[in-house]
RNA sequence: GCGCCCGUAGCCCAACGGCAGAGGCACCAGGUUUAGGUCCUGGCCAGUGAGAGUUCGAAUCUCUCCGGGCGCACCA
């Protein structure tokens, strides 16, 4: 352009810290930061949605676990969850977007132990950082509500809620082969075991016999894959897949076959079937090696084969049985069970890929139609017998199994057969009448290990007395507050620390006052994290975790921003105990979570950020050198929220010039507040209204990043409006930057909010509210029409948006360059999808 | 092995089945400065991974293949 360029930008033209009338992001930070702290702008007021004043919000990001001071990927995910939150409150919802601490756990612990201090040390020292990290970071939090799940006055209420469970029959003990953690000493949920290794620590798992608390999460199974309907569209789609494989419900049936026992006499047991179709193919039987069955039934000469091979499994960790071509092995038992539908004697092993805690723990090898029961036969000598002709290779030869549906072949009533259902039906109905089977459902999920033994964690609220066995609690006792243990008591000795606090553990059984010791076990800290977003509702209630009342207004959480890690451990328990607290009556909503948003990861250099690799990026350095909105900016920008961003692929400096144009605009405006924009230029007005309005449907969308690109627009347009088009004393020019600055608001606030002062306003501009749109000047004056020959652009016309079909066909066949095109040749068809396109179609 | 998602300029990413480029990064040129990691203007740059089909019209729908990512993987 020209030297018609404002006089201003002599001054302005600088994004320096520190030079006089510069932008300057430090500055910015100082000089609003203390000015939100005494507004406190973002405060959630229960009255305002009692009064019906405005709807309720409940916007939640997952709290973070007090580990040193914030990084990248805290960055992220708040400043996308700071979007949607601050939009909310533009639009004019009582937001409540609380914040909390997720600080019970063994990080704080091994810290503890090496520092020779309490854990409470380290924990609550992070948590101070991050919160004061948090706060310089612009998030439109309720601080009013800050929660810690290590506050006695929160692992209270965590424990009145085992209580509950335990109440109602959903907290129970049992002894069983579990996951042990042999670098952490703990006990760990199978959740917690990712492909056979602490997903904490990365040690491999290893199992050992102990006698645990659960929680029932079982006896919901079918209701926590029934409900996901609610979530269907609102969830990440893999969230739902992943849950509903955890889930991993099956139909099918239970067969009880009669075992014949070496001291002759009978036992029955029970296998679980998918497949009772394929009753006729079972030529054996097989037991899980490591469960009880195995032992009872084994014959006395097999006994001590059976006794080697589970000590082989043992010894064999989780990687190894990970492996899919591991060859099969086992012991036969010595025994034989009976067929029930053609009386035929089955051979019974023992072995290590039938699991003891699926199903029933036994199954009917079938090894014609699965690859499993196949390479096991293979490997032992076994016969295998087609039942289901599928015109693919007999497995007896091909060693391939079949498991698809077929005609029905050697199956006795079956026999010519071709239909599954029908076959399953028909042998069910049998099995039924026989009284030797059932339809029946299985669900892989098991129920949810909680015991922990460490130390950093709620104590498990249990009493065990001599006399009356399992005493709960009395509500009114709780908290039942650690012990005070530190540094070297807190080591790992494979039971828990707080067995050694023998002051702590001895007390009167609350029931008959006999001689009674505390459970010395603490719980998994998923426990603390399944029910924070109740809190958050009722902060610093001290008659209850959560009044009802209060998750009647705020409840459920409307938005839920996380990383997918979650997927299936902490969403699943969430949501069991959901719909634990709404079969009490507490809660009136089943599903806590209504939508939900994953966030992807911040890598470097297409790697993930470790210290290995040396590639990581420091968040307090990117803050220091580019500020907290350009930061912020970046990672909002990046791409669509769920996709990672690679922080080479980004440009910080990119966003602060970009930040400093918005802002320079700010100084440019020179109408005076509140003139009469009617009168301004229409151009610009359209450009601001159609932003803004796009703007919304984006962010709605969750499409921040489109939403930033069109306000980049915005700001370009108003530039090139103030230095050669209307000019800065246009009121029009003074609509667009308020509008820039309303949008801003959500993601630099900062910026925004020194903007709305230059606007010569009043802060905060983050509750300024969404500019009104006006639908007029959304409607275009005239739009271009394109005339395609057969799909081809062959001419471009200006025509009116509201123009009819038969208007703009004929304008478009009148038009010369159309007519050349067409030529001699007939016009066939002409597709005419006013006010943008006619398609003519020649032969 | 099974299932799901994704392939658009040098890079990150837009585009109700209707003009392939909105925005940014990088790069180049000009101007302003010439103390500039400044600012302004302009430019460069893909025919949408490959092929086939449906359609008046396909980046968009369908199928096959290639490439990448994610999930599940002895759950009977």
């Amino acid at each position: 352009m020209d030297d018609q360029t404002p006089r201003t930008d002599q001054v302005d033209r600088t994004g320096e810290p520190g030079e006089p009338g510069g932008y300057d992001p430090k500055a910015l930070q100082e000089k609003w930061l203390p000015v939100w702290e005494r507004l406190d702008p973002f405060r959630a007021d229960d009255a305002v949605v009692d009064s019906g004043e405005r709807e309720k919000k409940y916007a939640l990001t997952m709290f973070p676990y007090p580990s040193g001071d914030l990084h990248m990927g805290h960055a992220e995910v708040t400043a996308l969850h700071d979007v949607l939150a601050r939009y909310w409150w533009q639009r004019g919802y009582e937001v409540l977007n609380p914040i909390g601490w997720d600080s019970f756990g063994l990080p704080a612990e091994n810290a503890a132990i090496k520092r020779d201090e309490h854990p409470s040390t380290y924990t609550y020292a992070n948590i101070e950082t991050q919160a004061g990290s948090f706060r310089r970071y612009g998030l439109s939090f309720d601080w009013s509500r800050r929660l810690h799940t290590s506050d006695p006055e929160y692992y209270r209420w965590t424990q009145w809620l085992f209580l509950k469970l335990h109440e109602r029959g959903l907290a129970y003990r049992k002894a069983s082969p579990v996951n042990w953690c042999p670098n952490d000493q703990t006990v760990l949920a199978n959740e917690q075991v990712v492909d056979g290794a602490c997903e904490r620590c990365g040690a491999i798992v290893t199992k050992r016999e102990l006698t645990q608390w659960y929680f029932k999460v079982t006896d919901y199974a079918q209701r926590l894959l029934d409900d996901m309907a609610q979530l269907e569209g609102r969830w990440p789609e893999r969230v739902l897949t992943l849950q509903r494989n955890w889930i991993g419900r099956s139909e099918g049936a239970h067969v009880e076959f009669d075992l014949h026992l070496a001291d002759g006499s009978t036992r029955p047991v029970t296998v679980y079937t998918t497949r009772p179709d394929t009753l006729y193919g079972a030529t054996f039987m097989v037991v899980a090696a490591d469960a009880k069955l195995a032992a009872e039934i084994c014959a006395p000469e097999q006994a001590d084969a059976l006794a080697s091979y589970v000590e082989e499994v043992r010894k064999a960790s989780d990687i190894d049985r990970l492996a899919t071509d591991r060859p099969k092995t086992g012991v036969p038992l010595g025994i034989t069970a009976t067929n029930p539908v053609n009386g035929e004697q089955l051979p019974v092993w023992a072995s290590d890929y039938v699991l003891a805690d699926y199903g029933t723990g036994a199954v009917m090898a079938v090894p014609a139609h699965d690859q499993r029961d196949l390479d096991f036969a293979k490997a032992m000598g076994l016969p295998v017998r087609r039942v289901v002709d599928t015109g693919e290779d007999d497995p007896a030869e091909s060693f391939v199994a079949t498991t698809g549906a077929g005609t029905y072949v050697s199956s006795g009533p079956l026999d010519g057969l071709s239909d599954k259902a029908a076959g399953i039906q028909a042998v069910v109905d049998r099995l039924e009448a026989d009284g030797r089977g059932t339809r029946a459902v299985n669900f892989r999920l098991r129920d949810w290990l909680l015991s922990r033994q460490r130390f950093w964690g709620a104590p498990i609220p249990i009493v065990h007395c001599a006399a009356c066995g399992e005493v709960p609690v009395p509500e009114s006792e709780l908290p039942v507050v650690l012990p005070d243990l530190k540094g070297a008591d807190l080591k790992p000795k494979g039971s828990s620390p707080l067995a050694a606090a023998r002051d702590w553990v001895e007390v009167p059984c609350p029931r008959c006052g006999g001689p009674g010791e505390r459970d010395t076990d603490t719980m998994d800290t998923f426990v603390d994290s399944a029910w924070y977003f109740l809190r958050y509702c009722s902060p610093g209630n001290t008659e209850m975790a959560f009044d009802p009342a209060d998750l009647k207004r705020w409840g459920p959480v409307d938005m839920y921003v996380g990383g997918v890690e979650h997927a299936v451990l902490h969403l699943l328990y969430s949501r069991f105990f959901t719909k634990v607290l709404h079969d009490m009556d507490l809660l009136d909503f089943t599903e806590p979570f209504s939508a939900q948003l994953n966030q992807g990861v911040v890598i470097n250099q297409g790697k993930k950020m470790s210290k290995s690799l040396g590639n990581g990026v420091n968040l307090g350095e990117q803050l220091d050198e580019f500020g907290v909105d350009a930061v912020r900016l970046t990672l909002v920008f990046a791409g669509p929220p769920e996709d990672n961003i690679d922080w080479a692929d980004v440009s910080p400096s990119g966003s602060l010039r970009f930040l400093t144009r918005a802002w320079r605009l700010s100084g440019d405006v020179a109408s005076a507040p509140g003139a009469d924009v009617t009168t301004g230029d229409v151009a610009l007005r359209r450009t601001t209204h159609k932003t803004l309005a796009e703007a919304a449907t984006l962010v709605e969308g969750y499409r921040f990043n489109v939403m930033i690109a069109r306000t980049m627009e915005l700001v370009n347009a108003t530039r090139k409006a103030i230095d050669s088009g209307c000019g800065p004393a246009d009121p029009a020019v003074r609509e667009a930057v308020e509008a820039v600055a309303v949008l801003l608001s959500l993601v630099a606030p900062y910026t925004a909010e020194e903007m709305w002062e230059r606007l010569g306003h009043e802060a905060t501009v983050g509750r300024a509210g969404w500019p009104t749109v006006d639908p007029a000047l959304l409607v275009e004056e005239s739009v271009t029409a394109v005339v395609q020959i057969q799909g081809k652009v062959k001419a471009r016309l200006e025509v009116a948006p509201d123009v009819t079909d038969a208007d703009l066909e004929a304008a478009a066949m009148a038009d010369p360059a159309v007519v050349a095109a067409i030529g001699d040749r007939t016009v066939r068809k002409v597709i005419v999808r006013a006010p943008k396109l006619v398609n003519v179609v020649v032969g």
